[in-house]
DNA sequence: GTCGTAAGTAACTATTTAGTTATTTCAGAC
DNA sequence: GTCTGAAATAACTAAATAGTTACTTACGAC
């Protein structure tokens, strides 16, 4: 038991207590995130973030003012964290091919890199994306991307690479469906199949399928 | 005010309380189908699903022994008709193309026509498919449709109709993931992508996507 | 008819849970 | 130095919620 010097008023048994908002802040979003993730919006314990935040709860009201607040702030920076990704890559810089190769790869890691992006989608979704602002940095990053894709698609056409007509937004919900449903429904899915999806080659193979549906779907 | 007859002791003001155990029964699953699809399991109360019921909470307990065997019981259900109309569809009667094409539409009208049932397997999966337990009566129907695809497969093969190699389960799941996610995930992505992806044009048209998806995935 | 069992009701309870109150204390601006 | 507002704490509360208790009553088997 280490020994402590008594201060003014009796013994003070604590060091004093280090402020740091921000990073008291950041340790509450990590926490929710992985328990909204775990649990659901509903299924989650505001009590369980605060004490896996190591913080006080009184802090989570402090900052984020209440439970659906602080799932929103969740949200709203995963939906932030997709739209950087996404508008970081590059797709131009290489053939048609190897560009939308290489699309398909980044939104297949992205799910497996990030399990938690199923789970908080799927809770939004339960409550019809309300918690969805589009914000305007979101608007200016999304719509850039969609414009390189499908420009990434003409300049195949042109090339002779790909057939015409090929709809971006469609290809690229397509590719996001077959990763996020195989994941975010492996648990029945492996039951059904008497296999575990899971399983490192299990996935290695599905990538390589999506590649193909892709490929052959846009195919001259 | 109705006058009521006096009974025996005093008066008797309702009517003799009609027994209908198999409707009771019945009530509830329907009641706990709607709630815990809109709200999923953690979001679901018990004592909302027993008044859309219409019945006292305690008939609740009595026929399925606690909230989570309710759900358990609302997914058995939805389990079992999966299969069972899995079941039912003939693919083998007409051209492998043909065949395919039914496959494609059954699953989407599905989906379509069973809206509880994403949120609901949502909900399950969440949970790690903890409720789901396979059935000797659900393996007995899985298999045999997973034996018919696979032969669809090969016969398109030898009629020249197919390539080689196309994986039946592999197939399946994506046609149900195009369709699954689409639908699951409109919310978020009617925002992103700036329009209706419920609107019926819409719909049909991903229809006509997941078709050409899956036809040049498997052409020859 | 009568009897035992299952169907049904009303009212209750022990916990859990989101959100608050009241108060203290650190740290930077001046 | 000291003053002030933000950061932090402990203890509390009102409402909600899954599950129960104790009781009544319909109905089919005999």
């Amino acid at each position: 038991m280490p020994v402590q010097t008594a201060s003014k008023k009796l013994a003070k048994k604590n060091p004093p207590v280090r402020r740091n908002p921000d990073a008291s802040r950041e340790r509450i979003l990590r926490a929710a995130t992985d328990i909204f993730a775990a649990q659901g919006l509903d299924g989650a314990r505001v009590d369980e973030i605060a004490t896996r935040a190591g913080i006080n709860k009184r802090m989570l009201y402090h900052y984020f003012g209440n439970k659906d607040d602080l799932f929103a702030a969740v949200l709203d920076e995963l939906y932030e964290t997709i739209c950087a990704e996404s508008a970081a890559l590059d797709l131009v810089s290489g053939s048609p091919q190897s560009g939308l190769k290489k699309l398909v790869d980044f939104v297949v890691n992205f799910y497996l890199e990030n399990p938690h992006a199923i789970t908080l989608l799927n809770a939004e979704n339960l409550h019809k994306a309300r918690h969805l602002k589009i914000s305007e940095r979101i608007r200016a990053i999304q719509l850039p991307f969609e414009t390189m894709l499908n420009e990434l698609l003409m300049r195949g056409v042109s090339e002779e690479k790909f057939r015409d007509g090929v709809n971006g937004a469609r290809l690229y919900i397509s590719i996001v469906g077959l990763i996020y449903y195989y994941l975010s429904n492996g648990h029945s899915l492996s039951v059904f199949f008497d296999r575990d999806l899971f399983d490192r080659t299990e996935i290695a193979a599905w990538r390589t399928h999506i590649h193909e549906m892709v490929d052959r779907f846009v195919a001259a």
